[in-house]
DNA sequence: GCGAAAAACCGATCCACGATCGGTGTTCCA
DNA sequence: TGGAACACCGATCGTGGATCGGTTTTTCGC
């Protein structure tokens, strides 16, 4: 008996290893062919092209990746760019454990920054004074 | 053939949810045994004891709650608080996505906050300087 | 045009994991 | 001491990522 909806609020269904080590190689160098990709793939994570290409077709139907025919391959590059799909999955997180505040969620991020080492929360806090500076020339 | 670990870096298996709807009644409520959790559930998210049972078991494999026997049930309690849990999926993510330098993550956090409303960026600038001063004080 | 090489495409496994529950063994107390 | 309440065990299902081999299609050089 399986009612519940399969995946009820959540935006992205959890990527894979591959699926993120694919994006990651597209945002360091856009328009690669499976091919290339497999070969600039870590030692540790090698795969054969059929894998590769079929994680690709994956990202693909998540609307992660656009793709175009160049010869008789297929060209990929990344549709979202870093920052879009942090948004993303932060997001994903977000609506999880929301309780209508963001206050929380802020809150547990300025406490990471501050955790991870010293100087993090100046970065920052550099970053955000940019942002508002940046904002206000508006 | 199967190499790859299963799960290498992740911390959290990815919370399902039926576990994250029983994290959240513990959060409203600590010290509940399974019979008494099953009967708050949402009308539309019923399971049997035991399906409540087993998913408590699931989370205290993953140390998301601890129990204790009293009488001849258990008592639940969630072992980590929101904002802990908020912490580590959110390190999570950002495990995922970081390479090397936190910048990019940082960026990306700066402009999600500012995309999310008029008031966001303002909230987690208080934060960070919140932070920054309290960090001086020590 | 034609044949080999390279890709796409298809489908078959495998594994992890959350959800679900029934049946059986334990424990406690009236 | 006999239920009732619960824990415990194991089975099953569905989803989804990873993996790959085999077959078909496409391209391009000869």
């Amino acid at each position: 008996m399986q009612k519940k909806s399969p995946r009820p609020s959540n935006t992205l269904p959890q990527l894979g290893d591959l699926e993120l080590t694919l994006l990651k190689a597209l945002w360091d160098a856009p328009d690669q062919s499976a091919h290339a990709l497999r070969q600039k793939l870590p030692a540790a994570h090698s795969s054969s092209l059929s894998t590769v290409q079929s994680t690709l077709e994956r990202l693909h139907r998540k609307h992660l990746v656009q793709r175009e025919k160049r010869g008789h391959a297929y060209t990929y590059r990344a549709r979202l760019g870093r920052p879009e799909l942090l948004g993303k999955l932060l997001g994903g997180v977000i609506r999880q454990l929301h309780t209508g505040s963001l206050e929380p969620i802020l809150s547990s991020f300025v406490d990471f920054a501050d955790r991870f080492d010293d100087e993090t929360l100046e970065q920052l806090d550099a970053l955000v004074q940019q942002r508002l500076e940046q904002r206000g020339d508006q």
